[in-house]
This record gives C-alpha cells, structure tokens and sequence, in this order.
DNA sequence: TTCATTTTGTGATTTTTGTCACAGGCTGAT
DNA sequence: ATCAGCCTGTGACAAAAATCACAAAATGAA
C-alpha cells in the first residue's frame, strides 16, 4: 500500500501528476526485520527513509552504551543529515526497533531528481522545514523543561513513545536515568 | 560592506550571476540598536535574517523567566520557522545583544524568488539543511553529556558565546542554573 | 511449559544540581 | 566621582537525580 505516503507527499507540496509520478516510480517498499541496521557507525548515510510500518531508532555510542537520539515511526522521515549531506562517516546508528517497512530516498536519485522537476525540489525543501520546525522543538524541552516535565510532555504528545519503545531506551532520549525514568512514572 | 554574506551565499549553492542579482539586490543591510526587536512574543515571524554584525538572541518565557534557545553572530541566518512557515503567533522573542546589522529575507519575498529562480530554491534547501545539522547537533548535546560536558564543549566549539553574552543568558542555553555555571567556571 | 534473557521496580546511598540569600564588582549615566 | 542597576561569586542548605545492587516481572525461544 503507497496510500500513507501518497498522501504525506501531496500534503507537504503541490505536485503535479508528472512530477509526482517521477518521485514515486523511483521507489519501492523495503521490509527490514527487527533489529536490523540501516546504518552503522562510521557508515556514509546514502539515503532518506520514510518508515511506512514500524520504527526506526537513531543512536550515538559513548563509553559503550548507546544513547538513543532519535524514534522515527509510521509517516516520519529520518536520515543523518551530516553525514548524507557532505558524505562523512556518520556518528550514529539506525536500527529498526521491530517489524520495518521503509521507503528509500536515495541521495543519488534524489539530486536526479531536483534537477529534473522544480517541484519535487519544493517538496524536499518543504520536508526539510518541517524537520527542522520537530527539531528545534525537541531541542528546547531540554531547556525548558526538567526532566519530569519532559515525561509529563512526552506522555501528552507522543503517548505512542511509551507503548512502542522500552523505557530504558526512552530514558536516554530524555536525558534521563533508566531508574529516575521509572520512578516518575510512578508518581504522575 | 556586503561582502561576507556574498561568500556565505556562494559556499552554499552555486548560483548564476542573474540568480545572485535577483537575490541581493531585493535587500538591504538594516542596523539595529541594542536590546531591540526583530520579533516579540505572539507576533507573526515575517522573515529570515542574516546576521553581519553584532548577536541576536532568541529566547521563551516561562514562569516571568527568560530561557535562551539561541544565539545567532556573524554570518549565521535566524528565523522563528515554526511561525514563518504557517503564519502562527511566535512562542519566542528575537532580540539583539548588541548593536546588530542584520539582513532581512522576507517570506514573501523569498517564496517569490523561488518561483523565479530554481538556483534560489537550492540555494533556500541548501540553507535549510545546514541549520537542520547545527540544530541536530546542539539538541544531542543534552542527551549525550552532562552539564560540565556541555560547558566544555561550547569553550572548545564556541569560544564567543563566553565572551559575548553574560553568564546568566549562557546558563538557560545550557539547561543549567546561572550558580552551578559559575561554579563550574571556576573548576576546570 | 520451562528456562534463559531482557526489562523493569525499588531501596539505600552518594553525587550533582538547584534554590535562597547576600556581598562584592562592574558598567554606564548623570 | 558617584550612584543605581545589573551581573557574578559564594556559602549553606534543600531537592533532585545518578549510581549501585538486587529482586521481581515480562518476554521469547525451545
């Protein structure tokens, strides 16, 4: 089914049915089982993902642990912009966290594709904005809000973070202990 | 002096002489006295801007208390696009720190020379990719380190924010409070 | 079902950070 | 030079969170 995407795609910038057929005919779904890789440390991303079943994590390794930056689930888009855009080894992993059907934007075709339709164009720098508008977001909970507050806001806007994603990993993601995390989530 | 947004332009996309023209010649270099407004609290963000000179601080109020989400120098571009892009009221402020020039990019504007020019529209996406990068960057500072971390890592990466803006504006920036930054100040 | 593995809850304790209060410094205007 | 207003340092204390250790619970595979 590409009815989930069609409609993300259409929502996020005006194509016309040539240009959306270029976008479209250039893809096609890629299941992934659970826990496998998408990209890997020190790997060069070559690619955006759209996650059309399942989720994605991103993480960075320090001192052997893994300190998750990233949950991407049904309808997001995810790559590791630093490293696709300028070719570099990347930092950090991504990894499926169950079952994962993705679409894949290859960097390759999709400069190919910029060049051939001012559209499709508007579209990736449409995406970009609202990737940028959910980041600076998620930057400032970390200076506006302590950490419970931060579990309160997680709770009330993205409940689905709770029932997809172990808590030890979500602990990381909000700065978090893994014992803190579950003490205040005892006490509301 | 118009010379370092040129390079700042140039670096980012390649654009035609026409394109460069278009884009430069519908501005102009605005001063701004200190402590001054690009944008308050509830307005709508009307465009971007592009530092030259001096700093720009933009920052949220919770609780009566200014809590700085950014600070933007020399040759680095600023909007609120949460607000720009869907013409909501801002939930912060932009203020200058010092005296400031600034160069304004307004929304309307700019969606016009993207109609115009494919190269401007690149040059837009290209924009967008690098402050998605930076703001990637900083939000994974507060999962990855610790306080004192954080501190170090801004004296190694960004030496100006210590020198430039006060103790007390850092310490929200940080997510730390402005007596544990002076006490961590004091021991390396 | 059973067992091994992973995840979560909890207590005790230490460490870190925040809060409050106030003194000393610096700055800019008169 | 003086003074008001802001910024910074610092002590004492309170609060929050991290760490360590281990038990309980959940999960998944055989």
């Amino acid at each position: 089914m590409t009815g989930i995407l069609e409609n993300r795609i259409k929502s996020m910038a005006n194509l016309s049915a040539e240009a959306f057929g270029l976008l479209m005919n250039s893809m096609q779904p890629k299941p992934i089982g659970k826990g496998q890789y998408l990209l890997k440390e020190g790997q060069v991303c070559k690619a955006i993902y759209y996650v059309e079943k399942g989720y994605l994590r991103t993480f960075y390794t320090k001192d052997g642990k893994e300190i998750n930056t990233r949950f991407s689930f049904e309808n997001d888009f995810v790559t590791e912009l630093k490293s696709l855009r300028s070719a570099i080894p990347s930092d950090y992993s991504i990894q499926t966290g169950e079952e994962t059907v993705v679409w894949e934007f290859t960097k390759e075709k999709l400069l190919d594709l910029y060049g051939q339709s001012v559209e499709i164009e508007s579209f990736g720098r449409n995406l970009l904005e609202q990737m940028l508008i959910d980041q600076e977001e998620h930057a400032n909970l970390f200076k506006i809000y302590s950490p419970t507050e931060r579990y309160q806001y997680v709770i009330r806007q993205f409940p689905h973070l709770l029932q997809r994603v172990s808590l030890s990993h979500l602990s990381s993601y909000l700065g978090i202990a893994r014992e803190t995390l579950s003490r205040i989530r005892k006490n509301p």
